[in-house]
DNA sequence: GAGTAAGTGGCGAAAAGTGGGAAAATGTCG
DNA sequence: CGACATTTTCCCACTTTTCGCCACTTACTC
């Protein structure tokens, strides 16, 4: 289960260090294997290859088509790379990757139980934004009921 | 099982070098036997020959009198090439196809589970704003239930 | 304060990408 | 019908990038 926000740099070569806490987990949960994609949000998503193989076939399964259902293939099969880390426990991400979220040295790791978001910081600040805006609106569908 | 988006250039010849990482998966599934071919979203399909042969069956099974089928007949087969890649791992893309997806210097590969697609820049951005357009609306048929 | 673990940068080897050139095949014109 | 010109395909060599690994510095813990 990963949860946490962590402010980490990219460093020249667009490599990402995994802090330490993380590693093992990642590791174990898909034998090194992981997979980085885009997300709608203009965010990256992190999966261990395990949990991201029963996604990928469901988007598969949907028309190509319809434009939305291909938009989303696209979105998100279409820019699925399979990643692993390297001795130093850093994670390369892809140049087209990189380019798709916005990333530049400041970067997000967030924590999102059964995967990771991977954000600019620019995209990450404006997130958390956009919850205090939200202010006392009615919580969103499957939530009304949540009490803290 | 194909993923990820790589950005490409052509050369001075139209030829696409195929990234590396998939050249093995291509050559194997397909025995160096490539089909390419048109979609009607304005981007070129590459299969492996195996899996092509039973969608090529399946179009080809069409009425020819229904207006909508014999316009994807005509596109889908019409268009179809069978190509190999040379020593190197690249492939020619016949001049006609490059029209057709207005393909300039600039190319985008896009993995799609059992084929790729193939995108000029300019229509591969195009379509990454086209899911950010999206917004929060409902997923489109088959996704509705689609978390990530 | 010292030892250990984590984070960071850099270097070198190997492989991948790019361009060019030669040979073969096809088509055209005399 | 033959010869020449043009196009196309195949292959080789060079340049560039990538990736894995090693070493150094920094931070934290005991």
């Amino acid at each position: 289960m990963f949860q946490g926000a962590a402010a980490l740099s990219l460093d020249a070569k667009g490599r990402l260090a995994i802090p330490a806490r993380h590693r093992e987990a990642l590791a174990s949960a898909a034998s090194g294997r992981l997979v980085l994609t885009a997300h709608p949000h203009r965010c990256l998503l992190l999966y261990p290859e395990p949990a991201w193989e029963p996604i990928r076939d469901k988007v598969l399964s949907a028309s190509s088509f319809n434009l939305q259902a291909a938009a989303i293939k696209r979105l998100l099969v279409g820019n699925a790379r399979e990643e692993s880390m390297d001795a130093a426990g850093r994670l390369l991400i892809a140049p087209e990757l990189r380019q798709f979220a916005q990333l530049e040295k400041q970067v997000w790791l967030v924590g999102q139980g059964s995967h990771f978001e991977i954000w600019s910081d620019a995209g990450w600040q404006k997130q958390q934004e956009a919850v205090f805006a939200l202010g006392d609106q009615f919580l969103p569908p499957g939530l009304e009921d949540l009490a803290l």
